[in-house]
DNA sequence: AAATTTGGTTTATATTATAAACTTGTTTAT
DNA sequence: ATAAACAAGTTTATAATATAAACCAAATTT
C-alpha cells in the first residue's frame, strides 16, 4: 500500500514555499509572494499553517522602517519535506 | 516561477490511481479499492472524475454474476501524468 | 493633506475530499 | 423459499481546504 502523503505538504502553495525555504538560509515574505506567484492573503494564510505546524519558523520585524517578515525552515520541515518527498517518489516513480 | 500542478492529479486518491494504472493493463474496482485502502464512496467519485477527465477509461461489465468496473489508463492520463511529474520534480527537487 | 503604495491579516466563499448512508443484485443459512 | 448477510458500487451530506476579496496600519508620493 502506498504511503499516505502529509496534507500539510502537499498542498501546491504550501509545497512551493517549503521547496524554497530548502534551498536559502531564509527568505521574506515579498520574496516568497513573488517566487509563488500567491496573492498576499493566501500566502499569509499558508504561511501561518506551515509555521503552527512547526514546519518553519516566522520573525517579524521591520527593514528600515517597513514590517518584514522572515521565514525560515526548520529541522521538523526539512525532516517533513524529506519523508513527503519520498513518499510521493511510490506514486511518481512508475516508468 | 515554479509549474503548476495539475489540481485533477494533485491528489492523493486520485495520483494513487493514475499511478497504479500507469503500470498495468488495466485495474478493476475492487483492486484498487484494496491497492489505495480507500472507501469505495471516495473512490467512485475519484474514478468519475479522473474519467470525465479522459484521464481514465471506465468499462463496467460483469465478471460471472458480479458487476466489475474496468479501469484504464488513456494516452491522454499518461501524457498529463508526464506533465505533472516533471512539474512536481521542480518542487522537490532542491538537494 | 489627500491619494497611493507597501506589507501584510481577516473573513467570506467556492472547491475538494471524504465517509456515511443508500441501492441493487447475489450468495448463504434456515 | 425466504430472511440475513455480503458484494459492488453510487449518491449525498459534511468537513476540510484553498483562495481571493475586503480590510487595516503605516509609509510614501503627489
Amino acid at each position: 500500500m502506498l504511503k499516505p502523503l502529509d496534507p500539510l505538504l502537499h498542498s501546491e502553495l504550501r509545497l512551493a514555499v517549503v521547496s524554497i525555504l530548502i534551498g536559502v538560509e531564509d527568505a521574506d515574505f515579498v520574496y516568497l509572494r513573488e517566487r509563488t506567484g500567491a496573492t498576499a492573503g493566501n500566502l499569509s494564510v499558508q504561511i501561518d499553517k506551515l509555521s503552527k505546524a512547526g514546519y518553519i519558523e516566522v520573525v517579524k520585524g521591520f527593514a528600515g522602517r517597513k514590517p518584514r517578515t522572515l521565514c525560515r525552515i526548520t529541522e521538523l520541515g526539512r525532516a517533513a519535506f524529506s519523508s513527503y518527498v519520498s513518499a510521493l517518489k511510490e506514486y511518481i516513480e512508475v516508468e
